[in-house]
Formats: structure tokens, C-alpha cells, sequence
DNA sequence: TAAAAATACTCCATAGGTATTTTAT
DNA sequence: ATAAAATACCTATGGAGTATTTTTA
């Protein structure tokens, strides 16, 4: 059993297929299915059931696959955290972050970060919530930046603030001319929704179904520049975090003007997310500290 | 990081020595120096201070040993499950039991054992409890049957019995006349206590502790049947397990005679130990069966 | 000087590559 | 016919060996 085969091995139990697992691996399909094929000889037991189409884990397998994960975390995070010094010698960082927080949370954080920590290597990648969390699993993330609720319990989290969610209407809105707006008389609008992965759009469409709203668009854009795009053009209105605002509102007609709602305010919890179970390394704690020495901005 | 090279560091920290760690590993000095330069090249950390005299780990080597034990413990554990069958098909068992058991306890369990399991290859480690407890850990030896206390926190134990410890006494002795005897008639008797590591010859010495008795003699032997035949042949009383007294006892002088201790009677608690966080073999579990299926015979 | 680790080189086992065949839809 | 895995065979990286030098008590 050695460390190659076991990278094979799960790498075939993830795609399900001794071809795609080769270019997973960066080796050609022969030579990773030779390694396979030892591996089995070995331990006297057939990993995979060779199916008409791809392949299946057999039990031995499944037991392999549980193992090898574990031993080939702990080789990794071993290698981590012997690289690891004091002084962020050829430290790496990989900060995830959800599209709907990424441009508006991290800039500033990643500007003190990086005046502190210089000589630290950052790599930012913006994805879905789900994504996310299978990269901080597979190690390509280190912390991510995203909102609760988060259902897998290997991700350790840290509350950084609770954020409101404010109305966003066209300036020339009737409900404008009002400083608060009461969720009743949103009755009648149309809701433009963040469509598919995004954890803002289901927390709007949730919003939308407690209070029986039923007139909404979907929108798969990435992005909420592109939504406030559409609620100039008058397509509807939506419900966006505070921190998507301006922080000078020209109040020009250029952005949209925004609305606290009355009674009980819709808000996201904003979290720092990491792998509990694996190994943080420094640098990685040192923007945790970054992170919570600057709690949100009013 | 290859798992060859692990384990030529887990042999180099357990020798402190190049030389000895590559005869333990069966590769030539060189080549293990050269695995372990690359190994310390790759994780840019020297691992071991090159003193005058042997080597020592670093901050960093302590570390990786501790990583790379539970790696290798893992690699191998996770082999032995794949291996595991339940015909035990190829099926291996390694039983451990410290000298003053395994004559009297192990063959018949074997016998029990072999009779329902005759596939098993077994083989028998007799062995101090500090030497057992080491190969346990290091994963020679399966199971071990042995005498509480044990201190390592790393072994599970099942309690089998307590068996009662009595004074054999030669069979001209004034005291063999009676039924029994109690702790201070014992006052001015010389007593032979078994020397070095066995756990026995503790339980003796702190005996004859506790009743302030002085004079004894030691014997390094590793058998009980030597100390039988020093008291045969008068040198001393003992106090030996039941275990060790025949079934039939002949009285014809020819073995010594055996009384109970009225009062606090001294026993020894005999227990079955295995490593609690390691793969426990089928074979294994299925001989823990048959220990408990067959309690110690009155 | 002796004992142990490091160097220098040589060799070969085997991981990995290319070309091809087999298998199943 | 196509796509994927297995087989055959070749190549070459790097682990391991032998011989030797360096180091330090």
C-alpha cells in the first residue's frame, strides 16, 4: 500500500472512473489503472465492481476509501504544519468567500492582512456556499467567508456580525418617500431573487414565502451589482445586505435607496468558516485574528 | 513524504542512529541517510541534531514522529481490516502472556481455540508486562493476558478472574499442618520473591511490605517451577498463584503444599489486554471469546 | 584511531508512458 | 461505432547497493 495508490484510489472513487481519475492524477490512464490493479492484488480484495458504465466502490472499497482519506488528510496537514514557521516563510493562504459577501467584505480585510502578513501568498476564491465547503474538505480552502446556516458539522464557524437586510427599491419608488417600510406593504411587489446555489437567494425566497409574497423573478446572475442593476430598470425590488450599499449613497438615481424594514428584520449572520478537523495553519489563524480584531463597519 | 521514508525516521528516532535504524529497516546506512536527507529537504526542517555522540530529534522531528505513527499505525491497521475475513482465511493471531500465566492459562485456551478456529496461525509471546504493553503498542502481539495493575492508558483491558495468591509451603513444614494460616505466623520466614520485571515478584515484595517481614531472597528466574523446586528443597516459602498448583495434588513431597491466608487473602487480578485505538483482527476478538467463554476452572 | 554519518557512483526495480486490444453499450 | 478499461511492452526516475570520504570524540 503506498501513498500514490491510495491518491488513485480515491481519486477513482470520486469520479467513478479510472479515465477521468488518470487526468485527476496527472498520469495516464494505464499507469493509474496498473497501481489500482496492484493495490487490489495486495490486499487480496477487489476495491471496484467493474460496472457497464464506470465503476462502484465494493465494501472493501467503501472500508479503503474511509481509511485512505483519513491517512492522506494527515499526511497532508503533517506537511502543512511542519512548512509552517513563525515568520510566514513561503506561507500560503486560500481565502473562500461567497459571491454575495466576497466584494464587499474582503477588500479591506485582505489590505490589513497583507499589511501585516506581506510575505503571505493569498489566493481568494468566490463560490457558492456549497463549494466552498467541499474545498475547505479537500484542503483547498483554508477559511471562508460566508453566511449561517451551514449544515455540515466537520466546519467549524466563528460569528463575525449579524447583518440586516434592507429593501431596495428604484429612487423614484412610492414606498421611497418613507424612511421604514412595514413588510405588509410589500405585498404586492415584484421580488427579484438571486437564483440556484446562492444562500442570499434562498433566504429572500424564504422571506417572500413567510409573509406570502408571490410575485417574483429569478436571477442567476453571480453577482448583486447586477441586481440592483435590475431594480433601476424597474424589473422589481429585492432585499439586500446592508453592507452592498454605498457607503455614500449619491441618492442621484444611479443606485438603488434602500429601506430598513419594520417588525422583525430579516438579517444574515456572517461567519468565518473553517475545517475542524484539520490543520489551520498559521497564517490561516493570523487572518481569523484579522478578521474579528475589525468587526463590521456600522 | 513517502511512507518508506516514514518509516526510516520512526526507526532513526527510535534508535537515535543511522546505522542501527537501517539494519532494523533491512536497507543499507546510506541509502536510509539519503531518504531521510530528502525527507528533511521536502519539509524544508532538519529533523534530527547530528550530535557527537548518536542523533536527536529537533522540535520539528518530534512533530513528524507523532504524526508518522499514527500514519504508519494507521496504513497498517487499515491492511489488517482489508485482510480480515470471516472464514480467517490467512487469519493470524499473536497472544502474548507474561511467565507467571502462560503455562497454566494458555494451553488450554489454545487448545479451545484452535479446536473451532484451526485456520488461525497462531504464535505465543511470553514476555514481562512492560515488554507485552511495548509489543501491543508497536502491533506484535494481538491480545495479551496479564496481571493488573497495568498503567499505560493506551491499553483496554477485560478483567477475567481474580485468583487467590498461597503460601506454598515445603512438605515438612511446621505450618502445612493447617488448614490455613495467617499473615503474621509468615513473620520470621525467609521469602523468595521472583526478581527483575515480574509483576508477581511486586505483588510478593509489596506483601511482605505491608507485614513488615525482612528477610527474603531474590531469584531472577522467569519460572514459577524454579521457584517451586527452591522451596522444595527448603530454601524459603512463597506465595505462588493458584494456577500454578497442580490439579491433582500428589503430597507425596514431590511438589510443595499449598494453604490459604486467613484475613486480607492476597489475590492477583488476571485480565486480557489489547491497544484500545487500534484494528482489532477478527481472530482476535474471536479468541476474546473464547476467554470469556471459559472462565478460569475453581 | 575508531565509529558513525555523509558523498559519490552504479544498478535495477518499478512507476509511468505509448500503442494496442478487449469489452460493453 | 464509441467510450472506457485492460493488456503489452518500453522508458526512465529514483530507491538501494558498494565503495569511499568526512567528521568528531
Amino acid at each position: 500500500m503506498e501513498l500514490h495508490q491510495l491518491r488513485y484510489f480515491v481519486a477513482v472513487a470520486q469520479t467513478e472512473s479510472f479515465s477521468r481519475a488518470a487526468e485527476l492524477c496527472h498520469v495516464s490512464q494505464p499507469s493509474l489503472s496498473q497501481q489500482i490493479a496492484k493495490l487490489e492484488k495486495q490486499l487480496g480484495r477487489k476495491l471496484f465492481d467493474r460496472l457497464s458504465r464506470g465503476v462502484a466502490l465494493t465494501d472493501a472499497g467503501h472500508t479503503l476509501l474511509e481509511s485512505a482519506t483519513v491517512i492522506l488528510n494527515n499526511i497532508e496537514d503533517t506537511e502543512k504544519r511542519l512548512r509552517d514557521t513563525n515568520d510566514l516563510q513561503d506561507a500560503r493562504l486560500s481565502i473562500g468567500a461567497i459571491p454575495t459577501i466576497a466584494p464587499y467584505l474582503l477588500p479591506q480585510h485582505l489590505q490589513t492582512y497583507l499589511k501585516e502578513f506581506p510575505e503571505v501568498e493569498l489566493t481568494v476564491q468566490e463560490d457558492v456556499t456549497q463549494n466552498l465547503i467541499s474545498a475547505m474538505i479537500s484542503g483547498e480552502v483554508d477559511i471562508a467567508l460566508m453566511a449561517l446556516p451551514l449544515e455540515d458539522d466537520r466546519i467549524a464557524t466563528k460569528e463575525l456580525f449579524n447583518e440586516p437586510l434592507l429593501v431596495a427599491l428604484p429612487p423614484d419608488h412610492a414606498l421611497g418617500k418613507r424612511r421604514t417600510i412595514k413588510t405588509d406593504q410589500l405585498q404586492n411587489e415584484r421580488f427579484i431573487v438571486l437564483g440556484d446555489m446562492h444562500c442570499l437567494g434562498e433566504q429572500v425566497l424564504s422571506f417572500c414565502r413567510v409573509n406570502n409574497y408571490s410575485s417574483r423573478i429569478g436571477c442567476r446572475s453571480a453577482q448583486i451589482a447586477t441586481i440592483q442593476k435590475l431594480i433601476l430598470s424597474g424589473l422589481g425590488i429585492s432585499l439586500l445586505p446592508q453592507m452592498a450599499l454605498p457607503a455614500e449613497p449619491p441618492e442621484d438615481g444611479s443606485t438603488p435607496i434602500y429601506r430598513e424594514l419594520t417588525g422583525q428584520q430579516p438579517v444574515r449572520t456572517i461567519v468565518a468558516a473553517w475545517h475542524r478537523h484539520r490543520y489551520l495553519s498559521l497564517a490561516a489563524r493570523r487572518f481569523l485574528e484579522v478578521l474579528q480584531g475589525t468587526p463590521m463597519p456600522e
